[in-house]
Formats: C-alpha cells, structure tokens, sequence
DNA sequence: GCCACCTACATACGGGGCGTATGTGATTTA
DNA sequence: TAAATCACATACGCCCCGTATGTAGGTGGC
C-alpha cells in the first residue's frame, strides 16, 4: 500500500481540516478560532485551507453544510420509525430541541452560522432540517390531522420556538425543569394547529410524560 | 456659554461613542466594524472608547442595552393602547415582528449579539422584550382568555417563533406574501393557547386582516 | 520512458485591527 | 495656588487574515 490513490489522499486532507475547523468552531467559537492553529492540529497549513476552502466563510459554510446533513438525517429517521405521523411530528420537535442543546449546534448553527453567512434560509442547503419539517407538516395536512396551513410558514415558526427553547434551556441552571416548561407550553401552542382541538387536549395528557430527556 | 459643565461633556462624548458604534454594527456589522474608523467619524479616538466601554464587547453591550430599553418601552406603549388584553398581546406580536424587520434590530439584536455576547437570557438587561411579553401572558391567564401555561416559557417560545418569521420575511423577495403567510400561520399556532378554542377561531378570522403592515 | 505541465500544498509577506501602556492638558479639591 | 485626578490622545506590539509566490510530486502526451 505504499501509495493510495490520489483523489483519495486529497479527500482525505480536506475531510482532516474540516474536522480540525468544525472541533474549533464549537470549542472557541468562529471569531475566537485561529486558523493558524487548527490547521497545525491537523498537521497541515492555511494554504491547505485557503485551497479547498477559498476563506475563512468558505470553511464555515462547509462545516455548516455537514453539520445540516447531520441534522437531516438524524430528523428523518426519527420521523419515519413514529407510529403515526402526528406523533412522528412532535418527536421530531423534540429531537429538534435536543439537538440544539448540543453546544457543537448550538454554537456553529444558531449563533455563529447566522452571524457569519445572514439568514439560514439563504444557506445553499436550503437548510434541510426545514425542509423535512415542512414535509411533516404537509403530510398532517393531507391526513386531516391538523388544520390547512402554509408549510413552510408553520415550519419556521415551529423551528424559531423550538430552536429558543433549546437555547434558553441550555444557559439555564436546572435545566430539567425548564424543560418540561418548555415542552409543556410547546404542546399547548403547537395544539392551536390540531384540527380537532378537543381531541388535541386529550393527546396533549398523554404527551406531557416521556417528550424531552435531558442529558 | 464659554464651557459646558464637566459632567455634561463626557456624558456627550459617551453618547457620541455610543451612537457611532451603533451606526457603525447597524450597518457593516459587528466584526467588519473598524473602531478606528467610528472613532474617528466621532471626531474621537479609540483612547475615549477604551476608557468608557472597556473593550469592543463592552460597547456592544451598551448598544445593545439602549436597543433594548428602546423596544421595551415600543412594546410596552403598543400593549397598554389595546381595547383589551388579548388583542394588546396579538399586537404586541405583530409589533415585535415589525422591529425584527429593522436591520439595525436584526443586525445588532437578532445576530451579532448573540453571537457575540452568547444567550440573550443571560444578558444583564434579562431581555426587557421577554419580560413585557411574559407580563402580558400572565394578564391574560389571570383573566383567563388563555389556559395556564408557564409564562417565560411561552414568551420565549413565542419570542423565538416571530423573531424567526421575522428574519425569514426580511430576506424574501415577495415580503407582502410572506408575511401574510407567516401572520396565519401565527395566529393559528397561538390560538391553542386559548381557553376557548371556538372563540379563538373567531377571533382569528377577523385577525387575519390588518395584522402586520410591510414597509 | 521522458519531459512539460498541472495541482496540492507550504512558505513568505504585508496590512489592518485590537488591546495596553503611557503621555498630557484641563478640571477639581484642599 | 499647588497637587491630584480624570478624560482622552498617542504610541507600540501582537495576532490574525488574505494573497502572492515557491515547490515537490503526480499526470498526461509522444
């Protein structure tokens, strides 16, 4: 094996450096990270970067488009295994909370990504992780489940409520309880879209119990 | 008039500062922002902005923290003019979406600040806007319009939700349609707050209408 | 199989911005 | 009026980004 070929030598220097920029970007923050620095922890330089990245926004939105992926993928294969689809929708609101109390997303996706790139919704990956909660949503529409609304509106709005949810839990002391708080009012708001508001009440009991577990 | 009193000429500096940096974040942003050149457009130099602010976070902060007081004191006089409490919390909603739409609010408030200060929860003026908001709800659920939820926990929920279709209908193209969008789509979600479901689809009808004018 | 070429990365250079240390003139206090 | 304080300016060094340039190893044509 005295060489490997070359493609896959090159694909494995850009996939070390934005492993090196995504550990930075969570730990230290964008501004605070050093490029200078997290390219020696990966054994190479900034030319390295300034090649496959073009600048330091390059390498973020790189980052941001994995982490994206991630985050899509992890939402999905919630989603689909729920036992219906209503209850697949809230799952993946939950899921969404906790992800976002991960510091890694919490830094890189909701505080430095929109800083850096503006709005998430102009990101090139067309921020996937809306994109499957507008599928959700859409479903529920044509299942009658809830009542005929924009879905992609509904999606952000769920989105930017989930999203401070996480945001404001993960800066809190006893995060338990603020958790079940929050997911309590959560499934109250989120029963204003039940077409059946009665039978939203009485899903609602039965929601409050197993819905966020905190680390 | 030979000489202003002492106190009065630094407390015109201090605001001289505070006012070109807030221009200055407003428009370039927080990081493109060069304190020598806002310094310099002040007629000062950054000698003047060390000794009253600290560093660059500090003057963020007082940026922000007059940004704050500012729509606080918006809020406040929007949900206090209402005919009653429910319609003074719609309002303040739809108030609250407009100052998002500003690009000095979402700029500073809505990106910078965050990232650069971290959690908006943690900040000293503990978000004046979260506190008028959590205010209002707990009115309402005195007077029992609404079921009994958790009051901070609802405003943040609702705070990130408006805060979002806000940052969405600013980077739209056909701002009217989105927003028109994101308001049924919001006056839907709160309705599950109700006490009285029926009532609130009423109320939602005649809602729908004027609710949030685009500039 | 040799040579010109290209590509992936390293090295070198310049500029700008932040923070700090130090200086100075005006104002207050005794 | 002399000393001390304070508001602000000046001067310096460091770090970090972006770019321009260099180089070695692989690649393709003949």
């Amino acid at each position: 094996m005295a060489h490997k070929p070359r493609k896959e030598m090159i694909a494995e220097t850009r996939a070390k450096l934005l492993a090196a920029a995504r550990h930075a970007f969570a730990t230290q923050g964008y501004a605070e990270a050093s490029m200078d620095d997290f390219t020696a922890a990966a054994g190479l330089t900034r030319g390295a970067l300034y090649h496959h990245f073009g600048d330091k926004k390059g390498l973020l939105q790189a980052v941001i488009m994995e982490i994206d992926a991630e985050m899509s993928d992890r939402l999905c294969a919630i989603s689909s295994s729920a036992e219906n689809t209503w209850r697949g929708f809230v799952d993946e609101c939950t899921a969404y909370i906790e992800m976002a109390l991960e510091p890694e997303i919490q830094r890189i996706m909701l505080l430095d990504g929109p800083a850096v790139l503006g709005d998430p919704s102009k990101w090139p990956n067309q921020s996937a992780c809306i994109t499957t909660m507008s599928r959700s949503i859409g479903k529920l529409i044509d299942e009658g489940t809830i009542r005929s609304v924009d879905t992609e509106a509904t999606a952000r709005l769920i989105n930017g409520a989930t999203l401070h949810a996480a945001l404001w839990i993960a800066n809190a002391q006893d995060k338990e309880a603020v958790t079940r708080k929050a997911v309590a009012s959560f499934n109250t708001l989120v029963s204003g879209l039940l077409a059946d508001p009665a039978s939203g009440r009485r899903n609602e009991e039965r929601l409050r119990g197993p819905s966020v577990s905190v680390p």
